[in-house]
DNA sequence: CACGAAATGAGGTACGCACCTCAAAATTGC
DNA sequence: GCAATTTTGAGGTGCGTACCTCATTTCGTG
């Protein structure tokens, strides 16, 4: 049987209203009684028992997690993935509370960030680009003891608590090296998109990507990046363009989101599988298209466990606690058509285990 | 605020003995009665608050994490998590033994099966292959009650509650695209070895490999499998002979244990980093073999994930609480040099985020 | 309608902890 | 050594649920 309060007590020879007040740092309590009950507790090796401790607190913690507004499908399931994670969550006390704000307005944000802790939550996870005015608003939320956490785009100039997402760079050589040996190490051309090439995950992604094209695969050429701006006609314009003045391009790489309108634009033009293409994060589309063979490989991070793991780093922060971080570590996830994880509305050939469509 | 117990009885009409009576299945109630708390449960969205009902429970749910002994790291890294998690599982109330036996001797493990009821037990997870004498235990210990997880390998004739782990096909059909693409659709030879060719999990792997070789890699030419029972010698061995006479090899794909011994005969024909190798498993040998580019590629489960994933699941099963199947779901991880998650013990080059060693 | 059986109600205790009050004891300052 | 102050003890209540007992009501049946 675990220790409880009463056994401290009972070996720290006080006592439970002093254990109790030592437990819940209350004052009253002299430094030598203080140390007494923590050597008990050391000695017991007692560990608070947590839900019984929420369960008399009657306490639930209300989180806000933040996310831009934008269409991108990776951002949708991310807010359905908290939506539905938020619902299990009730189970642990925790209220969810989803936001959405103008992905082109930093100090909007700041704002609704600035309302959170009037309206009673106790930590706030969010997803949104570096900007002065989001410095600031964050070290506002932290002096006022909100836990804010960084997600899916670190935040590294602001203090925050703690960065729930993969390294980028790691991605980025990732993508690199699979861009590199499929190509079989060249010659070749490889032609590069990103939303906005300022965000901080785009520029991380990139350089990932050239440091091991440099050096891995000299044989293959990677074109400057092109900016999309997150809108799918740019994208379709300027890679249409750009394949047929370049007959050497034989991979793409798509740092941001866009991939409808990539996809479409290949094949328009006819090149439906017959370029490897390499993209981020798995959606609906992505999924499509990769069982399609449109899509080659697709570098991935699990939403499902970027909301769990956001609820529970959340709640050790405000509790004070410590975290196991070897499964918090979001991992980058390589995804194939071989490799891809069942869906919800999936057909598959029962027997190979892949679509009717030809590779 | 939640609705409670209380609440469902004023709901419907009924005292709160009944409404117990109802939610955990006693007996005594009328079809009617039934009927009517169910419905005041579904009006109120009523949800068991778990963590009182275990504390009132002051229930510990005794499971067996039952594993063979061979000395694959893969094996002893799974039990070393199955520790971990356990001391973090106290806190659910989840107390957890770990049983190895004979990985040759089916009776030792039937024997050690059954006795597990006797000892308070309440959940079984099970790493081992299918044997008759397997079958019928297993069938005696779900006929007592106990559900019983298969782990890493499944046991599909024995109608276990559940399977934790990863489509082995489909990991051998990763293999196969990853070897495909990486010898740039060939031409070529690739070897593949296998501990048992026997066992289930070998036998789903080379058929998922074969699969995608065949149809998509017909440059390719796939080579028998080469049996090592799990010895380092005899691995050595074979592959040092194969590859002395057959000089087109270009790739091996490794689909059992065994990478030391595999990593120090190519190490001696001066074969390492010369060919694309593949396995299975992340471990302390295949995370140094990955970062000095010995092998090319592993194909992984997490072992963490294994083993939480186990714990969630033999608890509800115990429970007989529905499962959040997207979360259990066990990824097959293809894991590069660029994305190896950072280990306990590295010491990578800060600069570049791999190793001094060049590739 | 009466009888036994089945269904239901009322109420209590416990789980491990948080939080409160009030009195008693120990310590401090003078 | 006394009063003022700080520290400690004893005890209670409640969180939401499980599980138990014993009375009381309702039901089906002959």
């Amino acid at each position: 049987m675990r220790p409880t309060v009463n056994d401290i007590a009972r070996e720290a020879g006080v006592s439970l209203a002093t254990v109790d007040r030592v437990l819940n740092a209350r004052p009253g309590v002299r430094e030598k009684t203080i140390k007494a009950v923590n050597d008990a507790i050391a000695r017991l090796g007692y560990v608070r028992d947590l839900s019984a401790a929420n369960l008399a607190r009657s306490r639930t913690y209300r989180m806000a997690v933040v996310l831009p507004d934008t269409e991108s499908q990776f951002v949708q399931t991310l807010a359905d993935t908290f939506r539905e994670a938020g619902h299990l969550a009730a189970t642990t006390r925790i209220d969810l509370t989803l936001h959405r704000f103008p992905s082109e307005d930093p100090h909007a944000l700041a704002a609704m960030l600035l309302e959170l802790p009037a309206r009673g939550h106790a930590g706030v996870a969010l997803m949104a680009p570096e900007t002065p005015v989001l410095r600031d608003a964050v070290r506002a939320l932290r002096s006022r003891g909100l836990p804010v956490v960084a997600l899916v785009s670190d935040l590294p100039n602001t203090a925050r608590d703690h960065f729930i997402g993969t390294d980028n760079r790691a991605a980025g050589r990732t993508a690199g090296v699979l861009m590199g040996r499929f190509l079989g190490g060249g010659p070749g051309q490889v032609l590069v998109l990103g939303s906005s090439l300022l965000a901080r995950d785009m520029i991380e992604r990139r350089r990932g990507f050239d440091e091991v094209m440099l050096r891995d695969f000299p044989g293959i050429e990677v074109l400057q990046s092109l900016e999309t701006h997150g809108s799918g006609r740019t994208l379709r314009q300027v890679v249409t363009e750009m394949l047929a003045n370049a007959p050497d391009v034989r991979g793409i790489y798509a740092m941001g989101d866009g991939h409808r309108a990539l996809t479409q634009a290949l094949q328009e033009m006819g090149l439906s599988g017959k370029l490897t293409v390499i993209c981020h994060e798995l959606t609906p589309h992505t999924r499509k298209a990769l069982l399609a063979g449109e899509i080659t490989a697709v570098i991935a991070q699990n939403p499902g466990h970027l909301a769990r793991s956001t609820l529970r780093v959340l709640r050790a922060k405000v509790d004070n606690l410590p975290l196991d971080e070897g499964q918090e570590q979001i991992r980058i996830e390589i995804v194939l058509r071989e490799n891809l994880p069942p869906g919800p509305d999936d057909s598959r050939d029962s027997a190979t285990g892949l679509p009717a469509a030809a590779p």
